[in-house]
RNA sequence: GGGCGAUUAGCUCAGUUGGCUAGAGCGCUUGCCUUACAAGCAAGAUGUCACAGGUUCGAGUCCUGUAUCGCCCA
């Protein structure tokens, strides 16, 4: 090939046009290099993508967590593993069906009651189809190679299948039991959601207190008892009052636990303190005679007379019932309380529901049943007034529970539910991890995993939503009397025609039918006999928890399964290690007997500007399509794997660029997720990632910009041009072997670097350390490659002795370069590569040359040759490196203008000079500097000095031109003033006898050889600048 | 309330097993449109490593406590 460096020049911009990523894409995928194919002569290695649930588009932490996995999965393709990236989405129950109900309550006022089953999942359906699209387009922008042939949904038929299959076994094992619980009801959305979409706000509310009646009232007893409660409507489900069992022994433990705490507390918070202690010492003076008088009445089974229903409730002790709060009673409503829950459990009381689905009361509620719960409450306050029995009633700031989903109240409610047994199963997961099957990193999330399962309690898997897999059980009511047993022998006939597919228990008065596969006939039969479909459906962790397994084709027994399972790694964040880490643990095992992965790994997560979590609910997660619309999909890659440190959380701030005047709006709370930003200079308009309103859309779209992102595009852009450069000096390109030993120090010092960069550029990745590799890589690539390297190479690329060798070196360094870099940047690697490959198709400089592979996608990953690894060589650069250094400096001090010449001398030993002198076109090229003499000092007359201790090398420039002694004696006194305060430190350090007796003694030898530098440092900085002085007067 | 983590330059962050004269990028200052790159080049200034104790010859690094912030779980 006879190109031209102009040529090249024309044909390959100064800028990386990144709209070329598209095309690359298509060419991999054309290429079909994202595909998976079993392969006995390779080893596997699978990720499974955390499948992104459907309700919005990605933000930067699923940016983050995907590029993450494509950065190990397209290393391990380049190591040479037949590797499997496995994408695909959740449905994300109750999440999807809020967004999508919201969205008919906006937009057409009608909830889903007015559309019916059939029409809201087919709505959801709708929103699914549009944002799994989206999603999948996020993901293909940002160069994930997945296997998109293999695309799965967790509500697909394949995964159903699984699910269903899962959900017959547990039941058939009887790990899966109906029972009632009390749940965190959402009445606008008519369902349960777990407490994981929960959230807590203080609202303004009210403490009443209300006077219960006591029945049968002895002499010396109270004719009524007092309770507080922030939601007085519940008294309508009172079951019983509570008071502590040693009130006595309560408020001497909580004294001592004061009065202790108070003597190490600090002075500030002692105020608090001593005031709460001194509360609890009044309240004991005060109410201990009638707490432990109530205490007694409870021992002998004396009742209370709940107001307004007049229903004898009992007095009962617990310790629930806490002596320091409130009236030292409290009222016990187990179905609409979470802690009077367990006290019911535990006094074993009647449990009476008081709500309807829909949040009004129910006829247990007596008069009031039929009201909302506001009403109810007015209701009920008023009517206590007009019997008398209502106390004060105080302000008070309420923490209140609300769901995540529709922002309504929390109402604790006792419903019935379907549940997974976790003693046996969360065990196995346990064991897992303890037993190093599967490991975490970091390690320490492992704790977290550990306690959660240890609790091991059973898992709710019923939700009233209409948006997932239904429950697959049939139910009814055993019939009564003469009928029961013909009804029975019918079912169990039915039953044992295809017993391998369906299975019955008997449950009290009920009867479950559960079905292993969806079959019309089979349905018909049980409705046939008074049968009906539980109407929930499963909770989405429970299809999620199969994910590893339902996407390789299980239950089906595929070559897949066979070969991809268990997976190699999985990665996430820490926030559903529990949720879904654990649950697929001990699912895989549940169903294959064997782990799902390897290890796991866990990334940092990440935070906006204001230091909160980016989450699609908060709105302050920014798209990844706006980072890449801006700079570009190797910037935003590159970006987010130097944020991949070792710390749990990574900050990223990010502002609004005006389109109108270039002004940088941060990001804030307020402004984060509205659809369009007025620009704080120039006062005009422009839209955001949130714009749908055509108004909006209109409008001129304002960039989303973060330094992150800014210095990872600067770097891709070094990158390019530092291979344009190449590509424009590669004309004549004929690889040869290079003989290592008979090459210069510049070539040798690169190569030395190279091999240890690439070492631990490996190793890094290995490990998940992705921050680091990604900086060795930066490092390497614009300080060594293109400050050093490249910058050398242009003199000897004029010289027709030494030009062949330098392309060799160039074009090597470049391959492996890229290819080191392709897992992080791969859009810009693959395009270079591209062009290399048309100048030098062949690659190597050993003895066996290769051509370059089609893609540097499907390139080998360098292995580091360690042979070309010489310390001594790096050592040399180095001092070549201080002399460039200590040149320049004293130019830019002097002022010196970059064109004009000086001249230098050089004060060293021998080997250094033989070192040097080669390199002086080097000074001439990068410091414009030219070597006059080498070896014996010979200062000049007019001239400045700086020491190299390090090396004993003395550096001298003849300044007789330029000489600004104003500037050089300020250098020195600061050098000075530095050199004393390090002098007096070691000196510190080397007379304390204990340093000298008890450390190393190399490392007392190095101190004391760099305390001699210093000193003789000190000493000539100081008579140059009596010289100096001297010049001056 | 329990657990995990953070606190290092104006900002965002590195800093592996204690050996430091504490680093990077951005920003700032100075000089350069040097034929790959101004998204660039060269140079410079900037730190009580949150605070208080302790271990050690030696602590940004290990231990204890405190403060502030964050996340997770109750």
């Amino acid at each position: 090939m006879t190109t031209t460096p102009e040529k090249i020049a024309e044909a390959i911009p100064n800028r990386f046009d990144f709209a070329a990523a598209e095309q690359i894409y298509v060419n991999w995928e054309q290429a079909g290099c994202f595909d998976a194919e079993v392969d006995p002569h390779k080893q596997p290695y699978t990720i499974v993508i955390p499948p992104p649930n459907v309700t919005g588009a990605l933000h930067l932490g699923h940016g983050l967590n995907n590029t993450l996995q494509d950065i190990i999965i397209r290393f391990k393709r380049m190591q040479g593993y037949a590797t499997l990236w496995m994408p695909g989405t959740d449905h994300a129950g109750i999440a999807t069906q809020a967004v999508v109900e919201r969205r008919l309550k906006e937009d057409e006022n009608k909830t889903r009651h007015d559309l019916g089953r059939e029409a809201l999942v087919q709505r959801i359906w709708q929103w699914k189809d549009q944002y799994e699209a989206r999603i999948l387009r996020q993901l293909k922008r940002m160069g994930c190679s997945c296997d998109w042939r293999r695309t799965r949904f967790t509500l697909d038929s394949q995964c159903a299948e699984a699910v269903r299959v899962t959900f017959f076994d547990l039941f058939r094992k009887r790990l899966i039991y109906r029972g009632k619980r009390l749940v965190n009801w959402d009445t606008f959305l008519q369902t349960a959601v777990s407490d994981d979409e929960v959230f807590n706000e203080t609202v303004r509310g009210h403490f009443y207190h209300i006077r219960y009646r006591v029945i049968d009232p002895q002499p010396g007893e109270p004719l009524t008892l007092e309770i507080a409660t922030t939601r007085p409507e519940t008294l309508l489900g009172d079951t019983a009052v509570a008071v502590h069992p040693d009130p006595a022994g309560a408020f001497a433990g909580l004294e001592q636990e004061l009065v202790e705490r108070l003597q190490t507390v600090a002075a500030k918070d002692r105020r608090a303190l001593q005031d709460q202690l001194d509360d609890v010492r009044q309240r004991q003076r005060e109410m201990l005679p009638q707490l432990e008088l109530l205490r007694q009445m409870a021992a002998q089974g004396r009742k209370l007379m709940l107001p307004l229903l007049n229903r004898p409730i009992p007095l009962v002790v617990d310790h629930w019932a806490k002596p320091e709060m409130g009236t030292g009673c409290v009222k016990i409503t187990p179905a609409h309380d979470p802690n009077d829950y367990e006290v019911g459990l535990r006094q074993q009381l009647p449990m009476i529901n008081i709500l309807n689905p829909d949040g009004t009361l129910n006829e247990a509620a007596g008069q009031y049943a039929g009201l909302s719960i506001s009403a109810a409450r007015k209701q009920v306050v008023a009517d206590l007034k007009g019997i008398g029995l209502l106390g004060e009633v105080e302000d008070r700031d309420i923490e209140l529970p609300h769901s995540d989903r529709s922002k309504m109240p929390i109402e604790p409610y006792l419903a019935d539910q379907w549940f997974v047994k976790m003693d046996k199963l969360a065990q196995s997961a346990m064991d897992a991890v303890t037993s190093g099957e599967v490991q975490i990193t970091p390690p320490r999330y492992g704790k977290g995993y550990l306690d959660w399962l240890s609790e091991k309690r059973d898992w709710p898997v019923s939700r009233q939503l209409w948006w997932g897999h239904r429950i697959p059980i049939w139910s009814a009511e055993l019939p009564t009397g003469s009928q029961a047993e013909a009804w029975l022998s019918q079912l169990k006939r039915f039953v044992a025609a295809a017993s391998e597919a369906i299975c019955y228990q008997v449950d009290k008065d009920q009867v479950f039918v559960c079905l292993r596969e969806a079959n019309e006939g089979w349905e018909q039969e049980l409705q046939k006999l008074g049968l009906v479909q539980d109407p929930d459906v499963l909770d989405t962790w429970f299809s999620s928890a199969l994910w590893p397994h339902s996407t390789l084709g299980w239950p089906g027994k595929t070559e897949e399964l066979n070969y991809f399972y268990p997976t190699s790694t999985l990665m996430t964040s820490r926030d559903i290690i529990s949720l879904w880490v654990a649950r697929m643990v001990l699912m895989g095992l549940n169903n294959l007997g064997q782990v799902p992965f390897r290890e796991v790994y866990i990334h940092p997560a990440i935070l906006d500007g204001n230091g909160e979590r980016m989450s699609k609910s908060k709105g302050n997660g920014v798209d990844p399509s706006e980072i890449i619309d801006k700079f570009g999909p190797d910037a935003l890659r590159f970006g987010l794997a130097r944020l991949a440190t070792e710390t749990q959380d990574v900050r990223l701030p990010v502002q609004y660029e005006c389109p109108h005047c270039g002004k940088l709006i941060d990001q804030t709370p307020k402004n984060r997720s509205l659809p369009r930003i007025k620009c704080t200079a120039c006062k005009q308009e422009f839209s955001t990632q949130w714009a749908e309103s055509q108004a909006d859309l209109d409008l001129v779209r304002g960039a989303m910009i973060s330094e992150r992102f800014e210095i990872a595009r600067n770097f891709v852009n070094k990158l390019w041009n530092a291979s344009r450069f190449v590509l424009m000096h590669l004309s004549g390109f004929q690889q040869q072997t290079l003989e290592i030993q008979r090459l210069n120090v510049e070539d040798r010092w690169l190569l030395s670097r190279l091999a240890t960069v690439t070492r631990d550029a490996s190793d890094n990745l290995q490990r998940f350390h992705f921050a680091e590799a990604a900086r060795l890589l930066y490092d390497f690539a614009w300080e060594d490659y293109c400050s050093f390297y490249i910058e050398i190479a242009k003199p000897r690329l004029n010289d027709p002795q030494q030009r062949s060798k330098v392309q060799n070196v160039l074009a090597h360094v470049l391959d492996q370069l890229l290819r080191l870099l392709h897992p992080f940047v791969p859009f810009v690697t693959e395009a270079i590569w591209q062009h290399l490959g048309a100048v030098a198709p062949l690659r190597g400089i050993g003895e066996q040359a290769e051509p370059a592979a089609q893609f540097v996608m499907l390139a080998a990953w360098p292995p580091a040759d360690l042979s070309q690894l010489d310390p001594r060589i790096e050592d040399q650069f180095s001092q070549f490196q201080a002399v460039l250094g200590a040149i320049r400096e004293i130019r830019s001090r002097q002022n010196i203008a970059p064109k004009e010449e000086v001249c230098f001398a050089v004060r060293c030993s021998q080997t250094v000079t033989e070192l040097l002198q080669p390199m002086e076109g080097y000074f001439l090229a990068l410091a414009r500097a030219k070597a006059i003499q080498w070896g014996d000092s010979q200062p000049f007359a007019t001239g400045v000095q700086v020491n190299l201790p390090a090396f004993d090398v003395d550096v001298y420039l003849d300044l007789e031109k330029f000489i600004d002694v104003e500037a050089e004696r300020q250098r020195l006194a600061t050098l000075m003033e530095k050199l004393k305060k390090q002098i007096s430190g070691k000196q510190a350090k080397l007379e304390n006898p204990q340093f000298v007796a008890r450390a190393p003694q190399a490392v007392v030898q190095q101190e004391r050889n760099s305390l001699q530098q210093l000193v003789s440092q000190l000493d000539e900085t100081n008579q140059l600048l009596g010289k100096l002085s001297a010049l001056s007067k």
